[in-house]
DNA sequence: TTAAGTATCGAACGAACGTTCGGTAACCTT
DNA sequence: AAGGTTACCGAACGTTCGTTCGATACTTAA
């Protein structure tokens, strides 16, 4: 956990002091102060919010009233609504990043390291819906500093799945795009926060099996499917 | 073309007659008149700017600065915002159905139609992928009666896909679960307005061919994979 | 040439927005 | 008990929002 809410250090703003309080010296870990707890809370709140409504359709005043806290006082926990997304998509992209590596180190194996990016995804993803959609969603929302610091993140992200794949490639000798088959993966399980329904689809794990399945078959397979009839127009 | 400006009929609203004026009887074409070629350029703008900012973030004034037009001009040719959005979906999915139904007829193979589908899907996404990602992206966003009609052509497209892939599951003898098949399709074939870059990335043929073959394999091929070895935590 | 309809506009409306300010209450340390 | 820090609040500020209104130009048909 720890939101490690060291300061944000943003593109030119020089921080005026009044917001960066809070800040950690980047070593110190401080176990979640009662600030870090109640910040925590805030962030699960604006998730329901921003999950439901976007995050353009959804007020301050949205937040406070769900929070049960005055508009003023939330400006206490951050430095403005940008921030707060901010802050909510990289706990989360962190988060997910950080229980990958972990998990990895179950397998040398590459298709198997492959399951377990799916499931590792699938598995945080249907636990953290709201926060999953947010980070999704409003994936070109944050601009200048914040924006570039969660590209980032997710490029790194979409890096590491990248290296699988060709991993894969590489062992089984195929022959794919790695940029398509990322993208088309991502695709799939990503899409699943606009039709996933826990009373009716499958759980988190079956769910990673289906899906490693549907999508394995297609990439380890020999092209031997139907090509198309050339078609005389166009 | 024809972007059949017939009545929106809402709800319970009784359509007060200031703005229904303009309503055809239903069996008319009335080929494009000023009004619907003015209007149809308005809606390409309004996708433009929904495109690049989201509903939510988009103003009318933004709208008005890039048709060239008064903001209370806007109002000649539509209700509201909220009928622009309708208005640009609507057209959207019925321009992509119709489309596919057209196309649909020139083959009874199973899995030929499963790739017309695709193909269909992907060329119309890349020719319009602005109206495509507004009808993609803001899809949560209409309520009541307009979203509930478009939820409603949305519920079709998914049928059309749905019954492709049973038809070809049936043909084949395979055993797999149509939902899950459709929507890791759509994720797949949706989510390319998230990173296609026309510089970089194959045209809409090229692409669909190479989805079609990943998720044509993935479906057609026996579930010969590697199954996951059964982990002792949870 | 005129009259009716269509197209467009400037200006304004009330509501909602994100954010700030000065102050008060609660808490912690000594 | 005192004093400093942290947590929170009511009220307001300036801006922007979607939409409306009354008036003016343009187009068309008699």
């Amino acid at each position: 956990m720890a939101l490690q809410n060291i300061e944000t250090r943003l593109s030119g703003e020089p921080l005026d002091g009044r917001k960066g309080r809070h800040a950690l010296s980047v070593g110190e870990v401080a176990a979640d102060s009662r600030f870090d707890r109640r910040l925590a809370k805030l962030l699960h709140h604006a998730a329901h919010i921003f999950c439901e409504k976007g995050y353009e359709g959804a007020s301050m005043r949205d937040l406070s009233r769900a929070a049960g806290m005055s508009l003023a006082g939330l400006y206490h926990y951050f430095e403005s609504k940008e921030d707060l997304l901010y802050l909510i998509q990289k706990h989360t992209f962190r988060t997910i990043i950080e229980r990958l590596q972990e998990r990895l180190k179950e397998s040398r194996d590459a298709e198997e390291r492959v399951r377990i990016f799916i499931e590792n995804h699938l598995e945080y993803f249907l636990a953290n819906k709201e926060a999953m959609k947010v980070l999704t969603h409003e994936d070109e929302t944050l601009k200048n500093g914040r924006g570039a610091e969660i590209r980032a993140i997710k490029r790194e992200y979409y890096k590491i799945c990248l290296d699988l794949l060709e991993d894969l490639r590489r062992e089984k000798g195929l022959q794919f795009s790695g940029r398509l088959a990322v993208l088309g993966l991502f695709g799939m399980i990503n899409w699943i926060y606009t039709w996933h329904n826990p009373r009716v689809d499958l759980d988190a794990g079956a769910m990673a099996e289906e899906m490693s399945n549907l999508f394995l078959r297609g990439v380890l397979n020999p092209g031997k499917t139907k090509r198309k009839i050339a078609k005389t127009n166009a």
